[in-house]
DNA sequence: GAGTGGTCTAGACCACTGC
DNA sequence: CAGTGGTCTAGACCACTCG
């Protein structure tokens, strides 16, 4: 294993090659989430580079939320199972006190073909089966989110009402167990919108009034876009925070 | 120099212990924003330790936002003057097309006393003296955004309106060059709110129409309050962006 | 060419976990 | 106690920038 020395233009160094090939192992499902990966040591006798370029392989792995290392134990595969990292996409605080316990709604779930908008964000092809996932979520049983979710049909083909309402634990906790999939990334675009008639009704507040518009496309490992959601926040008494740095 | 082995409960790795006295020299003025600091071989002596352990602080305090490594040249105190660093802040994106040239339009500026809000924020007793800003923000000749500023009087007394009008560059390149603040993170809470009458005015929309209302605390070295605006974002043609991993 | 940060190595020792 | 990740060191060499 060497690095691309005297060739400046390709020339990446070896722990990016080895961070490259822990990735393509993760992909390809030789370790699962939850799952611990081999030792520094035997990675680095495996790819025959030392513990340190291992090291700095892992550490970045580490520090993009893909894997996550525990002193004294090993590194693990990063899970949505994980109780750590069970909101790690929720943004959500409450304005006042504890945002309290919460449920996820599950209101409908039906097939459909994609349509141009879903086509392009899902990487599909025009008509493409898709599964479109309607569901309440609420915080110490108030009403504070209704999500729209878009899902290529080829993955989530067999999700069904059921599955959903049975499934104790977060929707991605869900895909990850039961389709394979792992969330490891996502953007979300923000914008004000006012309340349409049946979202009003869901989230108990009047139509028109302002709801925070969130739409997010979520992506797997290797830039692969799984989902595509579009959420509607009531911000009467919950706000939607963010760490600029 | 050394680290604090065999003692458990207070122990810190050297090279944190190297951060820590980095950041010292940082917030005592030692390097100015924008400077260089001295080379990492330099600071090894300096400290009495080897070149592997400043660097890892180093690292740290660059992952941060604080530093900026340039190879080959050296490694810079980050500044809101740098070009790269200017609109690290502002997560606005056109929602078609370029999001186009901004500027900033100041429209008041004046002296007041801190409430229980301003003061709780900003850790200032009842009272104190604040300096609050109202400005207008617009890409394209088009008016996008309102804020309202509230800064702690002791650093920001003698702003004035005239100042900010004059100012080109953004907001925080004027606190860091004309009052030696640099804002290094910031916390924002995001809500959908319905157009007052004077806000709906200056963006052009209706009012009662849904705008984005995000407040933001923003902090200096050492984790001090120096800032608190409300910013209302017309999101007609533009939106917030964020990235979750 | 001299100086800077960036990569890679090998080896020693520390801190944490679980058997 | 053995095995894991975490820290620290010293030295060699590479890539980039500038004079």
């Amino acid at each position: 294993m060497q690095a691309m020395a005297h060739e400046s233009p390709t020339f990446s160094p070896l722990y990016r090659q080895i961070k490259s090939l822990i990735l393509q192992s993760l992909e390809g499902g030789e370790w699962r989430p939850g799952e611990v990966i081999p030792s520094e040591t035997e990675l680095a006798g495996r790819f025959g580079v030392s513990q340190g370029t291992v090291r700095k392989a892992v550490d970045e792995l580490a520090a993009e939320n893909l894997l996550l290392r525990r002193q004294g134990k090993g590194t693990y595969v990063a899970s949505h199972n994980d109780p750590r990292a069970f909101f790690r996409f929720l943004r959500l605080e409450a304005l006042k006190g504890d945002i309290g316990l919460s449920t996820s709604v599950p209101l409908e779930c039906w097939r459909a073909k994609a349509g141009m908008e879903a086509a392009r964000v899902l990487g599909l092809k025009l008509a493409d089966p898709i599964v479109i996932v309607r569901r309440l979520l609420e915080f110490s049983g108030k009403p504070v989110v209704v999500d729209e979710i878009y899902l290529p049909g080829d993955v989530f083909g067999s999700l069904t009402l059921e599955m959903l309402k049975n499934w104790q634990g977060s929707l991605y906790s869900l895909f990850e167990s039961e389709f394979g999939v792992r969330m490891v990334r996502a953007e979300e675009r923000l914008r004000a919108v006012a309340a349409d008639r049946s979202s009003a009704e869901l989230l108990g507040v009047k139509e028109g009034s302002p709801l925070l518009s969130v739409e997010r496309v979520s992506f797997s490992y290797g830039g692969r876009a799984v989902e595509w959601r579009r959420g509607l926040y009531s911000t009467a008494e919950h706000c939607y925070v963010n760490e600029l740095s």
